[in-house]
RNA sequence: GCGAGAGUGACGGAACCGGUAGACGUACGCGACUCAAAAUCGCGCGGCCGCGAGGCCAUGGGGGUUCGAGUCCCCCCUCUCGCACCA
């Protein structure tokens, strides 16, 4: 144990706690709805975990991040609010209740209460007055009413689309369920079922969804690009392919392109599997109908479509090209997505690569059209790679000779001359799909009439509970087959009804919750006042995988809520932080068994062995913490052993948090050192009292220790602070580290009473700089500098820096000849520019490396460089 | 497959706006303390050459712009995240 020899070392368990009791008791972290107590506010958030039953280091690094922004504005003066909840309905708990006959309620509430305790221990600086999770009836109640009112404004809506079916199960699959193309559980192929469910109109809102993004700030960059790409603007052309003979009913395909200026390139047409032309082909032709079913066998993933390999079906039908008239063949294949553009492609091999490597499977021509800069059309061809950049049209009859955005316009407007088609900007983005055959979601509030259709329930009537006793012993959505939930009477008629036994995705249940923890007990979804006072949220906290659906989805609610007459602002996170992942490394025994880290053991040599037996274990690659691979460290067992403090300054010391971050024994033990310092450190300081505090205006009556020792104390409250305030958090823990051995280095040089009270300031100052990160520790160790104070240091305000103190006293320059580094000079920050040359040319290596050549010219960044470019 | 990021000593990383690459921490080595070990404290620590002064190489790989490139531009490699029913 580490720390074994310190014999008067703190029992951070017992101070931990005592601690935690202090601040709860003082209600340090409690806010009310509306404050008015004329303090700007801030509203921290940090996503909310899914109660699994046990935290992980993800939840810790999250929440250890937004509990120092918090503690760190609250210093700064701003009113706070940090609340926590639960995202709590979702897959897992009916899984639960399958496999072990839990009811879903009993096992998310006894994990939340599990986990709650494990937060707390955390010491997270959060008003848990406001906690609560969207499985209660008093979250969701309201959220039906959210649903009843974008049903009214039109923004929901019900239209049939494909899910994944488990055949043998006889139940709908999630993605993730699906596992190369068959159920996790039956194992049995899965196909695509068509369903009505319900939609959400977030396409209504694509263009503005998008051009907000510029005013997200706020945001890393590369998130606001992925949501860009995701909503997808794109211009193009619509147009109709006339088939050469009619297919039933169907006389032509609509086709939506966004490259009309390679139309003259086209070599086929294809259709999605789902596309009502393939079907009709499949009525007279079983072979196109096994294709078909083929492809319905790849499941709903656009990933597992678009790595399948390219396959296509001929259908023996001709479409004619538009301005040719020429006949080009029409094609099934299954990369062709049904939900983008009208489902059917025009292929220019020649110019887009699945294209190009259809067309080389199949044997089709590609004939190129755009003549990339700098070829001969005579000689162009293409090989195993599409032209996909600019160039000059060929062989494309009145485009010949444009440049390919010159040709985009004028194909468009002949095609509109014409009357064969038109130009139309396309969205990638799709209306949200809402509808779950689930249990444990919440229900959606309509009853469907035969006579009335859909009947939105009574306001008065939320909200429509889950009952109680469903059954879970066999797969498929027991809401449905409950004997007598769904049996309900019409509320418009009267008449025998049903209600929906569909329940909402669960990243409806997250699209507004920070919405509600500005007045958790309303009767209403939101109280506008409270909404209006604390939206939207200064900072957000969450992982980068959620940097689109989340994000997007929540962005989408919250207008749709503005709308609708809920809120008031339109974007939800003013300021966004997206944290990487915690890895480890993973352990595998002999015999292919995974071992947990605590299983292992470090063997001197560096070998890695197993604790029971002494096996060799081999040591896999570093990723990120999953219970498949057992490379996972309960954040439980960490804090019960080296406490929070520890474990909350390693998780931020070693990595910027945006980065994934390798946990590692070594790299705990060292924190847990260090806080042990600082002890030793505070102590030693405390046994030194100062009779007076040091008169910061007459730094001349300091020996030159105390002055330094005071610079780098004031230069540090700058350093940290900027580093919080960029969320380089890492880098404010590498300053209080400098901190803290320059108050060591200090004693060492010089124990006047000067650097008594230099060291006495700067012991104060880490104290409070650090407390963000270990305040449990800082409390602590400030109530021994100050014995019998009834201060808080959570309650503190942030240490002001004295700029008087900062400025330098010599300031180092480089000094380079001919762009290498040959000496460095020590001066006075700004010292007029003659001299500095004369110094820098003065200086014994600098002069070796002058000597014999000629000065062309020089370079001088003040008290930074100075260049001399030489000749020779 | 498509979209978006990342890559710096043995390891995690630092480096404001293009201006001394490697702060801080880990690991490692040496020393102090100790009967000894641990803990603690101090010193050292990118590679190669050199007795030394110092020199050369070096930020995933290759090219370019510049007085000067980890930072800007082009090409390539590897890893990570997302792909609409995991949360």
């Amino acid at each position: 144990m580490p720390d074994a020899g310190q014999p008067q070392a703190y029992d951070f368990a017992e101070a931990e706690a005592r601690w935690q009791r202090v601040w709860d008791e003082r209600g340090c972290f409690r806010v009310a709805d509306l404050p008015g107590d004329g303090k700007p506010k801030y509203y921290v958030l940090e996503m909310f975990p899914y109660p699994s039953g046990k935290i992980h280091m993800g939840h810790v690094r999250n929440y250890t991040l937004g509990d120092v922004v918090a503690r760190y504005k609250r210093a700064r003066g701003f009113s706070v609010l940090h609340p926590m909840g639960w995202d709590a309905f979702g897959l897992p708990a009916e899984n639960a209740a399958r496999e072990r006959g839990v009811h879903p309620a009993e096992w998310t509430y006894a994990n939340i209460a599990a986990m709650r305790g494990e937060l707390r221990r955390m010491g997270l600086s959060l008003d848990w007055e406001r906690e609560f999770a969207t499985c209660d009836p008093a979250y969701y109640g309201q959220q039906q009413l959210l649903f009843l009112a974008l049903l009214s404004a039109g923004l929901a809506y019900r239209k049939e689309s494909f899910v994944n079916w488990d055949p043998v199960d006889g139940t709908v699959l999630a993605n993730e369920q699906v596992i190369d193309g068959r159920g996790w559980r039956s194992g049995a192929p899965v196909e695509k079922r068509r369903l009505a469910q319900w939609f959400l109109r977030i396409t209504d809102f694509a263009p503005e969804l998008l051009a907000a993004l510029d005013s997200l700030d706020r945001w890393p960059e590369r998130v606001r690009t992925m949501q860009a790409k995701w909503i997808g603007r794109s211009e193009g052309a619509r147009l109709s392919f006339p088939l050469a003979r009619p297919e039933g009913s169907i006389g032509a395909i609509e086709v939506y392109t966004t490259r009309p200026d390679t139309l003259f390139g086209m070599s086929f047409a294809a259709l999605a599997p789902e596309h009502p032309l393939a079907a009709a082909v499949a009525l007279r032709d079983p072979e196109a109908a096994r294709f078909i079913a083929e492809c319905r066998r790849l499941g709903t993933s656009e990933a597992a479509i678009e790595t399948a390999e390219k396959r296509g079906y001929d259908t023996g039908l001709r479409v004619q090209h538009p301005f040719l008239g020429d006949e080009e063949p029409v094609w099934i294949a299954n990369f062709v997505l049904m939900e983008y553009g009208t489902g059917a492609i025009f292929g220019c091999p020649a110019h887009d690569q699945r294209d190009l490597e259809f067309a080389r499977k199949y044997g089709l021509p590609v004939p190129p059209v755009v003549l990339p800069p700098g070829e001969r059309a005579e000689t162009f061809t293409i090989g195993d790679a599409a032209w996909l950049g600019p160039g000059t049209m060929i062989h494309s009859d009145f485009l010949d000779g444009l440049e390919w955005e010159a040709a985009k316009r004028r194909v468009i407007e002949e095609l509109e001359a014409r009357g064969l088609g038109q130009g139309e900007v396309n969205w990638r983005l799709r209306d949200w799909g809402v509808s779950r055959q689930r249990y444990w979601g919440c229900p959606i509030p309509v009853i469907h009439c035969a006579g009335c259709g859909v009947v939105p329930v009574a306001e008065t009537e939320l909200p429509v509970r889950l009952p109680d006793d469903a059954e879970f012993d066999r797969p498929g959505n027991p809401l449905d087959r409950h004997p007598s939930w769904k049996h309900v009477r019409c509320p418009r008629c009267g008449g025998k009804a049903e209600r929906e036994t569909d329940t909402l995705d669960t990243f409806v249940d997250s699209a507004w919750y920070f919405s509600r923890f500005c007045s958790p007990a309303a009767v209403r979804p939101v109280d506008r006042a409270a909404a209006d006072h604390w939206l939207p949220v200064d900072q957000y906290i969450g992982g980068i995988e959620h940097a689109i659906l989340h994000l997007l989805y929540a962005r989408f609610f919250t207008r749709a809520m503005q709308k609708t007459g809920f809120l008031s602002v339109k974007e939800p996170f003013a300021g966004l932080f997206t944290q990487g992942m915690v890895t480890h490394e993973s352990y595998r025994a002999a015999d292919g068994r995974w071992l947990y880290p605590e299983e292992v053991e470090r063997q001197a040599d560096g070998s890695v062995v197993e604790r029971q037996g002494g096996m060799a274990v081999s040591v896999g690659r570093i990723e990120a913490m999953s219970k498949s691979r057992r490379n996972t460290v309960d954040p439980g067992a960490i804090i019960a052993r080296y406490g929070a403090d520890t474990a909350r300054w390693f998780i931020l010391s070693d990595n910027p948090p945006d980065r994934d971050m390798e946990w590692t024994e070594a790299g705990v033990a060292a924190a847990h050192r260090f806080l042990h310092r600082l002890q030793r450190l505070a102590g030693s300081v405390a046994d030194r009292p100062v009779e007076a505090r040091p008169p910061a205006e007459v730094p001349d009556l300091f020996s030159e220790p105390a002055r330094t020792l005071r610079r780098r104390t004031h230069q540090t409250i700058v350093a940290v602070t900027t580093a919080l305030e960029e969320f380089a958090f890492n880098s404010a823990v590498a300053r209080l580290y400098e901190l803290a051995g320059a108050i060591a280095e200090a004693e060492r040089r010089e124990s006047d009473a000067g650097v008594a009270a230099a060291r006495s300031e700067a012991m104060e100052t880490l104290l409070r700089l650090a407390a963000p990160v270990i305040p449990h520790l800082a409390e602590e160790l400030y109530a021994r500098l100050h014995p019998g104070t009834s201060a808080l240091v959570a309650l503190l305000p942030w240490p002001e820096p004295d700029p008087a103190l900062i400025a330098a006293e010599t300031v180092t320059i480089a000094v380079q000849v001919g762009g290498r580094l040959r000496g460095t000079i020590r001066l006075p920050p700004g010292a007029p520019e003659p001299e500095v040359l004369a110094a820098a040319a003065a200086e014994h290596n600098v002069a070796r490396a002058l000597a014999g050549r000629r000065i062309v010219r020089h370079i001088l960044v003040p008290d930074r460089i100075v260049n001399f470019v030489v000749a020779g």
